[in-house]
RNA sequence: GGGGAGAUACCAAAGUGGCCAACUGGGGCAGACUGUAAAUCUGCUGGCGAAUGCCUUCGUAGGUUCGAAUCCUGCUCUCCCCA
């Protein structure tokens, strides 16, 4: 019988956690958490991880499995599930994957071109002509280092920009030499659900959910995680705003409010991204029944 | 009752005779995006249009002027001070 991954994807705050607790009982499958916050330890609150019941209810994979202090990628990301996949395949016929992360939901997808690990010297010296020269200083290096890529890149988005420039440093040749964008097979069949409201009631969602993790001690959470504020988990709504307050640069209040708008653009930017993909079928989160149907016809057809 | 200030687009706030469909900020909308992606970046935001453009706006009703958000008058409302 066919592998199915069923992917349930959304933008934050829309309600894929209570929706894929209740699939994975129904077609008795294990959660797979494809949201690229949810895999620190210490972010807790700020997330919306899942509760202790809810993941006791439902074996949860990538939740929680890295500190702050890990390096890790939609690559990486990739390379586990793929490699986790085939065992939770052979006790279930159906794994679920959830969560808000587009790119790592397409790296599982659909693969991602392997690119060489970042020098870490290479990427401090184009941090350091970025802030010496400006974009243009970034722009001049990728029109002699790759000017196939200058040619494509947007030329107002340093970290596109160092990003490509430190691939051609230390792979010594054109970042764009190594994007092939081809599809990659997979061995299993995906089922994309996707989770929508209207823009009111997700907004209105949003920010009450913000309220309730600062009653839930998300303050307390991110003082504990100021001393690692330059890592890049950290770069997060809900704890960088926070970081803000802790400096004395803006009031809590004005933080929250400023944490409830961030969120907001945040799920507006995962609405634009599933935009174009077609595969996506999009339900609201009270349509479980319909959900049910859906997933119901589609294995049946990939039988 | 007397005196003063003000009413500008979703909100805040510039503009004080033509360069104004109106600065700027917020909010919002739309989009880009292959290893930092909860990141980073871009455009739009009176209506219609793909667009040159056309139409309706700056409390309201008139007036002055070739021309008004800008000047004058009446009215309505808001705010402040004195009583």
């Amino acid at each position: 019988m066919n592998k199915i991954l069923i992917v349930l994807l959304g933008p934050t705050g829309v309600g894929k956690t209570d929706i894929s607790i209740d699939l994975a009982i129904r077609f008795n499958s294990e959660i797979i958490s494809a949201d690229s916050r949810q895999f620190f330890i210490e972010m807790r609150i700020g997330t919306a991880v899942p509760s202790i019941d809810q993941l006791t209810k439902i074996k949860h994979h990538f939740i929680r499995f890295l500190s702050v202090e890990d390096y890790y990628s939609a690559s990486l990301f990739e390379r586990d599930v793929i490699e986790l996949l085939p065992r939770l395949f052979s006790k279930k016929s159906i794994v679920l994957m959830t969560g808000g992360s587009g790119m790592y939901i397409d790296a599982v997808c659909n693969g991602i071109d392997d690119i060489p690990d970042v020098d870490p010297a290479a990427r401090e010296r184009y941090i350091t002509r970025y802030r010496e020269e400006g974009i243009s200083g970034l722009r001049e290096a990728l029109k002699i280092l790759d000017p196939e890529h200058y040619t494509k890149v947007d030329l107002n988005n340093p970290k596109r920009i160092m990003r490509a420039l430190e691939i051609c440093d230390t792979a010594g040749r054109p970042y764009s030499s190594f994007l092939i964008k081809k599809k990659r097979e997979r061995d299993f069949t995906i089922i994309k659900i996707g989770l929508e409201r209207t823009r009111s009631e997700l907004y209105y969602r949003i920010n009450s959910r913000v309220d309730m993790m600062v009653e839930m001690g998300l303050e307390e959470e991110a003082r504990n995680l100021l001393n690692f504020r330059n890592m890049n988990a950290l770069n997060s709504v809900g704890y960088r705003e926070f970081f803000e307050f802790f400096d004395g640069k803006i009031s809590k209040d004005k933080a929250i409010e400023l944490i409830k708008r961030n969120s907001r653009r945040y799920a507006k930017r995962q609405i634009t991204w599933w935009g174009k993909d077609k595969e996506i079928k999009w339900f609201h989160p009270d349509s479980a029944p319909e959900i049910i149907e859906y997933i119901g016809e589609s294995v049946n057809k990939a039988k």
